[in-house]
RNA sequence: GCCGGGAUGGCGGAACUGGUAGACGCACUGGAUUCAAAAUCCAGCGCUAGUAAUAGCGUGCGAGUUCGAUUCUCGCUCUCGGCACCA
């Protein structure tokens, strides 16, 4: 054993030790129970960073924590591959996105080979191989067939220099990030998935999600936002046309002063025809981007129609609108504004003088606002008096008597547009004819691959595929004339929407997955950043139960237990590329080797919590590592002049010391058995390794004492630094190999305290201390405490002493007054 | 704007079920060792007053519930993530 903690070489050492002997790899095993590790996978971009470290560290955690006690632990790992970034890449640099993303991938391999991650990397798999997205296209007909798949128009950023689509991220402060042109919303036919036809499945699901954070169930049932309403329909003045309405709020129908209508309403769109003003008001409407942040934060603009609609009830005429605040994508993409009770119609109506009538009652009801609560109605001719609830009601069934209305339930949830208008994805399998219309490829033709040998530069920008006659042409697979083929490609999201089930069955060349995802379904424990908690994990959740539907998969949800880490910070923000704020793992690695970084992430901070980056503190996990090795160092030294003295003092610290070793196994376990808490793992297990140092230094323990605490605390280790424990293992326990140990095992009756400490306060207020033993009685205890010198000088007299609580072995509260 | 988090010493954080606020670590200060430095080891370290014992204050802000609140309730502020084409 060296003097020194010799980080590189035990590195490479232990890490070659674990390839040349398969170490992790895994296959269906009936004896043992299994356990799928997953972490969400990377994103190729070049170089590992400090979020993926935190990621991998914690399912590598978990893995190894599950391995020593007994589990068949599969935890894969593959790259999520395709993806604006290589454009960009590869328009900035001249290269093509296939070789720049196949380069990212051999060096960040590489990179996460040196983190000592317990992967079985026979399985890995990348999303760009044909091999992969060839099942997607595969997927894509049988879902097309099926009605799940269909193609509407529907809306896209459009840069009218580059002549291109872009996405959200490109359009910056409303112009093109390229161009600078002011950027415009386009409606362009595209594919969807229809996902509301699961919203109700999807979110009875989360019920059953037990061991996934609430914040996130909570998150997913307000973004597919079931609500239950009624549709009104508004007949228009001097025309047959209608008006539809989706309301939550019926109840205050009688104080609906005026209609609004989105920009991109049909009716919208017939009177732009013919009046100047109103095209000017829609176009204006049109620079506003495409996300709901950016409309719902834009100023409450509208015009006057000229249209007025008639109110079912009233039978009064109000104007119609047509405001920017209002979605097409929700409900009807036209509300009834009720200005009293809704703060968007409010702000509004105060700017266009629209007027204001209150008819829910509120005791502290204040015209500079909208008051959005319940309450009785009022200023609403028969319906006066009744309180919210009976008003839904009663309104609901007097509009459908008079067949303007329906009680229905609307979702917030949209159908998924899977289209983009890119070249680095996996290409739609669909063909259109001028005859036949749009006919997905034969099966037999599958898979369309993705041209590679592609150049994209500066000069041009768009997708290559367009100008590819030798991949668009093609003749239709119903007449046999000449078409051309679909050069849309898939939303990456399809990719990681099913990864997780492709890892079962990585070498299944015929099918897309075959029974062994049955063993390894669904995942046990899924690992990855907050900022999926909604759209990625949504998406796997939805495409899980079609897959389930169509008999490829048993389990209905694809991840049973759930971290959503948070995000590495950087000067207060997400570390991103483009804002190139990102901290390079691979100093620290080179620096202080794998294990440092490993257990300095885990150590920093909560894994559910934001991690603001800093690169003090690296040095304290380094220096414990060190501290670890010359202990252990000392120690095995020692084992040539051992001598085994017992006496009674030293039975009293070697009972302390096992009173603390069992202790931190209880607490470790169940902070990574049921709080997700590795910070706290680490810091108990520093505590130990403190405690032991310093009841060996007041009196010398017994050589064995020493070695059993030892041994624990490298067990403990292991999950976090795996290559110095493993190193360590080598020389306290000559022969055995940890990778094949198991987790230390509790002795509880080392945890029975005969005496214990307690606190005493006086109102509640710290005032002193007293050693208990553990047969006194409650009465006893009290007596005792009441007498202690410092307590007792808070207490004038003892009859101002109104009662005394004894909280269970932990405190006594004397009330006085 | 809407949805979901977060806020505790100089810094990262701990306090799990309402019960000793500041574990563990960083930084800093003093000491040992050293020709010297690095490394290592030992000690101290919330704020205010005090030589000290000790006392008062203290968990973003303002209220409330309670014998007792970092923890529960209500109202704010700031900040982070998401908002459907970044992944």
């Amino acid at each position: 054993m060296t003097i020194e903690y010799q980080f590189k070489e035990i590195e490479a050492k232990i890490q070659a030790k674990w390839n040349t002997s398969n170490s992790f790899l895994v296959s269906e095993d009936s004896k043992k129970p299994k356990f799928y590790a997953l972490s969400m996978f990377p994103y190729p971009s070049g170089k590992l960073h400090m979020g993926h470290v935190r990621n991998y560290t914690i399912g590598d955690v978990i893995s190894r924590y599950k391995r020593m006690n007994g589990f068949n632990v599969l935890q894969p790992m593959g790259w999520d591959s395709f993806g604006l970034p290589a454009e960009n890449a590869a328009i900035k640099n001249n290269i093509a996105p296939a070789k720049w993303t196949n380069e990212n991938i051999d060096h960040m391999r590489s990179q996460l080979k040196q983190l000592g991650l317990s992967v079985d990397w026979d399985r890995e798999i990348s999303t760009c191989n044909v091999d992969y997205y060839k099942w997607e296209q595969w997927l894509f007909i049988q879902l097309y067939n099926k009605g799940l798949i269909y193609k509407k128009t529907s809306m896209v950023n459009w840069d009218p220099i580059d002549k291109t689509v872009l996405a959200n991220e490109q359009v910056i402060d409303g112009k093109g990030w390229r161009s600078g042109a002011e950027v415009e919303r386009r409606e362009i036919p595209q594919y969807f998935m229809k996902i509301t036809d699961y919203a109700d499945e999807l979110l009875d699901g989360l019920d059953d999600l037990d061991e996934w954070p609430t914040q996130v169930k909570t998150m997913q049932k307000n973004w597919i936002g079931k609500s239950s309403g009624c549709e009104i329909t508004f007949n228009l003045d001097k025309s047959d046309e209608v008006i539809k309405v989706f309301t939550t709020r019926p109840d205050t129908l009688m104080g609906a002063t005026y209609l609004a209508i989105a920009p991109e309403h049909k009716i919208s769109n017939n009177l732009s025809k013919n009046k100047k003003d109103i095209k000017s008001f829609i176009d204006e409407c049109k620079k506003i981007g495409v996300s709901e942040a950016e409309i719902s934060t834009a100023e409450k603009k509208g015009i006057f129609s000229g249209l007025f609609a008639k109110h079912p009830l009233t039978k009064e005429s109000i104007p119609v609108w047509i405001a920017n605040y209002v979605l097409i994508n929700y409900g009807e993409g036209a509300v009834m504004a009720v200005p009293a009770h809704d703060d968007r119609d409010f702000e509004f109506s105060k700017r266009y003088q629209l007027p204001i009538k209150q008819v829910i009652h509120s005791v502290d009801y204040d015209e500079s606002k909208a008051y959005t609560g319940t309450g009785r109605l009022i200023n609403s001719d028969k319906f006066n008096g009744l309180s919210s609830k009976e008003a839904t009601e009663a309104i609901s069934e007097k509009l459908e008597s008079l067949g303007k209305g329906k009680k229905r339930i609307q979702f917030r949830l949209r159908d998924w547009g899977i289209s983009r208008q890119r070249y680095w994805g996996c290409p739609i399998p669909m063909i259109y004819c001028e005859t036949c219309g749009d006919i997905p490829v034969n099966e037999t033709e599958l898979p369309v691959t993705l041209p590679e040998n592609i150049t994209m530069n500066n000069s041009s920008v768009g997708s290559p595929l367009n100008k590819m006659t030798e991949f668009y042409s093609c003749v239709c697979p119903k007449c046999g004339k000449d078409a051309k083929r679909e050069t849309d490609t898939m939303d990456t999201f399809f990719e990681s929407s099913w990864y997780f089930a492709r890892y079962a069955c990585f070498d299944q060349k015929n099918k897309m997955l075959d029974d062994r995802v049955n063993y390894w379904l669904p995942v046990d424990y899924y690992i990855g950043g907050i900022e999926h908690a909604i759209l990625h994990l949504l998406y796997a959740r939805f495409f899980n139960r079609v897959l389930s539907d169509i008999g490829l998969i048993e389990s209905k949800e694809p991840f049973k237990k759930l971290l959503t880490q948070g995000m590495v910070l950087k000067d207060g923000t997400k570390m991103s590329k483009s804002q190139g704020n990102t901290v390079d793992p691979q100093d620290l690695i080179d620096r202080y080797g794998a294990d440092t970084a490993r257990l300095f992430i885990m150590f920093a901070a909560p894994a559910e919590q934001s991690l603001e980056w800093s690169d003090n503190g690296i040095e304290g996990a380094h220096r414990f590592l060190k501290r670890l090795w010359n202990i252990v160092n000392d120690h095995i030294k020692d084992n040539s002049n051992r001598k085994e003295d017992i006496n009674k003092d030293l039975d009293k610290s070697i009972k302390e010391l096992n009173f603390k070793l069992h202790a931190t196994i209880q607490k470790v376990t169940d902070d990574l058995e049921r709080r997700n808490s590795f910070n706290t793992v680490i810091s108990s297990v520093m505590e130990l390794l403190n405690f032991l140092n310093d009841s060996d230094k007041k009196r010398k323990l017994p050589y064995s004492k020493k070695q059993e605490v030892l041994e624990n605390i490298l067990l403990m280790l292991n999950p976090f630094v795996p290559h110095i424990t493993a190193e360590l293992w080598t020389y306290i326990k000559e022969g055995t190999d940890i990778d094949r140990m198991a987790w230390p095992i509790l002795d509880k009756s080392a945890l029975v305290q005969e005496e214990i400490k307690i606190v005493v306060q006086v109102n509640g207020k710290l005032r002193g201390n007293m050693i208990i033993s553990s047969d006194q009685t409650e009465i006893e205890i009290k007596e005792k405490a009441i007498k202690i010198d410092t307590v007792k000088k808070f207490i004038n007299n003892e009859s101002e002493i109104k009662k005394i609580i004894y909280i269970k072995e932990k405190l006594i509260n004397i009330v006085i007054g």
